[in-house]
DNA sequence: GTGCTTGTTTTCGCCTCTGAACTAAGATGA
DNA sequence: TCATCTTAGTTCAGAGGCGAAAACAAGCAC
């Protein structure tokens, strides 16, 4: 019941636009006569269209390559600097802001610490603001080069232009981020949930890359999911799918800080772990974790257990060709354990669908969320390279 | 990460016509007038493409409507009898094959009684292309009129020509059921597992109706579900996607017939039902399943519990608006207990996609899944209704 | 019959893609 | 040195598509 829309002969032009855009990003320079056999396109739309990306300015000549026998080619590819995105990560102890070239590399950063339990959303929001500033100076970049602002956050974000979020562990129900942030900037704004845009550059850029239907897992202090189909992040109907940390792998089980009990995340959550592992954390989780798994302790065993019904889980009702792990707790436990974890998974699974599965570490650390959420920004240019920019505002 | 398709002028046509055909379809009989609104297609690309579309007899007039003091509106609609789909499904105890005409009428049906563990691949291809023969001469519909074959089968059906199946409740471990029909018929063939194609029918024809984001699972014998992903089957890398049955609901709990332990299947599948009541049936099990339910025995309230927690795992993935309780065992349980149903997923879920999502039952019979199947054949009509026809050969 | 209203068709201009002819730029070898 | 070969990229004409607007069709009201 899938609902195409209408099409006129200017649509074929922006999706052959993009389809030629991704082809140039994604495969480095690139000579046009490549671009014909990579996209399908005729060489006489190719050249066209390259002579109007470059006219643009967002195709530039990267060099040549000489042939045997015939005119050497000439190689293009995306001009980094044609524009930069920002990318937010809002977490429990710090808002990050990064910026970032189309490249995603990052040019600048600056992090504002967060007192414990100082979640107030005017404060994060003004971070958030002074931030981009900060960065951009630093960069010498200008607002009017900038394409858009993407934010990670915890919890969940209604789709909708006020970015309404609610995060338990945030203490916000119904704070609309966007809203305040559109008062003090006229950038295009995309707000999302953290795990999703980590799972984004997991997925463009790290262990996911190429993969068209995958589960990107993320196991911190939260524990989520980013779930791709078509090679497209899924979202559901009210954007909060993913919220795999509160399935329930043992009815009536654990209680979970949710307020529900038996929770994925009541197990494998570096809480949980710490909890049944009788750990009384003295700050440093990293190193309590990696005492736990030193220590040999039984609780190890039983959180790759877990983590394997999980994922297992996944892997009958999603059937995705590849899972990546990611989140520090996610890749701590990988490190040592990948094959444990492989077999508890394959343990919990039907056969078939854990045989098209390839389970994997997340390459990317911690900035994965800020680079991420820029993504956001790189993906709509790459959607739609011919949208006008929005001038800042302020 | 989505790869959009080059595309060229004609490919507009196609999608156009598309779009055009499924608004006539979906909308019954309507003017030129209505499917330009409708479509947001020109009224002159409307008025073409109709004529065309007439000109095959592909669409048909269905009279006139007068408007107060205009010229009158033509209505069309699709022609039912342009072509004919073939429905089957393949079950435990039956094989039944019908005919159905292109809304979904049905107009012949033929039933093969199945022994108990006779599930022999060649007997059932047998069924199956006898039972077309029937079905078409029953009705007196020649092969050439048939648009395609239709299969819903038990297990996963490996993507690809020759419907791969493995079924582990009939002892089918790589039975090419596709092949060997192909040997007997040369129309179009869809092979699908039944519960996606009972999923299919409640999306196009029942409860599912209109939703874009939905899961119809399905209780019977075995427990799954269909994933609705933007409208239409979410089927993962390999086409298992949805095998909810066998995710984990109580990690290391009680042993399933798939070898695993703690499965959805194994607390509310009708045989872990009957046996956690401690019923030993005496063969009719919906009068068994009638029995427990009238005694009031707590093995009712934990199958809700664990059905609530089954359903509430699927609440928080893959945040749908709209979750269709399907199959025999699924409706029998939800026509009395659906409030207990809703209050148990309520319970175990996040409270935002909760509130997103709306529980039903479904609305089609145990003919859904031969419904289903011969709606593949729909859908790739309508999607791609300039596709010339093959010839049936034998 | 004359105007009015609404539905459908036709005409025409513009846009996009492609195949084929054409130009560009270097390598090769006599 | 220069004609020839080879491969890369550009230009042009033609076909097919859509939409706006004009034209045509078919009733109603008076």
């Amino acid at each position: 019941m899938a609902r195409p829309q209408r099409r006129t002969v200017r649509d074929i032009r922006r999706g052959n636009r993009a389809v030629l855009l991704r082809a140039l990003y994604f495969s480095g320079p690139t000579s046009r006569n490549d671009l014909t056999a990579r996209t399908g396109l005729s060489a006489a739309t190719v050249s066209t269209m390259t002579a109007d990306l470059l006219g643009e300015n967002i195709v530039v000549e990267a060099g040549q390559v000489e042939s045997d026998g015939g005119r050497p080619r000439v190689l293009l590819r995306v001009n980094p600097e044609y524009g930069f995105a920002v990318g937010v990560d809002v977490a429990e102890t710090h808002v990050r802001v990064g910026l970032f070239d189309l490249e995603m590399t990052e040019r600048a950063k600056v992090d504002y610490m967060l007192r414990p339990a100082r979640h107030d959303p005017e404060l994060i929001a003004r971070h958030i603001l002074a931030g981009v500033d900060v960065v951009l100076s630093d960069a010498g970049v200008s607002p009017e080069q900038v394409l858009g602002i993407g934010v990670g956050v915890p919890g969940i974000v209604e789709p909708g232009a006020d970015g309404v979020i609610h995060a338990k562990t945030f203490g916000w129900d119904g704070v609309p981020l966007g809203a305040l942030l559109r008062r003090g900037t006229s950038l295009p704004l995309y707000v999302d949930n953290g795990a999703k845009t980590m799972g984004q550059a997991e997925l463009w850029f790290g262990s996911g890359r190429g993969a068209s239907e995958a589960v990107i897992v993320l196991l911190g202090v939260g524990v989520g999911a980013t779930i791709v189909a078509d090679g497209t992040t899924f979202r559901g109907v009210s954007s909060s799918a993913g919220e795999w940390g509160h399935t329930k792998i043992v009815a009536n089980g654990r209680p979970c800080r949710c307020g529900g009990r038996g929770c994925l995340e009541a197990y494998v959550g570096i809480e949980a772990i710490l909890d049944r592992a009788g750990v009384a954390s003295r700050g440093d989780w990293e190193e309590d974790l990696a005492g736990v798994l030193a220590s040999k302790s039984p609780v190890v065993e039983e959180t790759v257990t877990y983590l394997g019904v999980g994922l297992a889980n996944l892997v009958n009702l999603i059937n995705p060709e590849k899972i990546v792990i990611g989140g520090w707790v996610g890749v701590q436990l990988g490190e040592s354990l990948l094959p444990d974890i492989r077999r508890a998974t394959a343990a919990n699974s039907l056969a078939e669908p854990y045989a098209a599965t390839s389970i994997v570490l997340g390459r990317l650390g911690p900035d994965a969320v800020a680079l991420g959420a820029a993504t956001l920004v790189l993906e709509e240019f790459l959607n739609a390279p011919q949208v006008a920019r929005i001038t800042a505002a302020g």
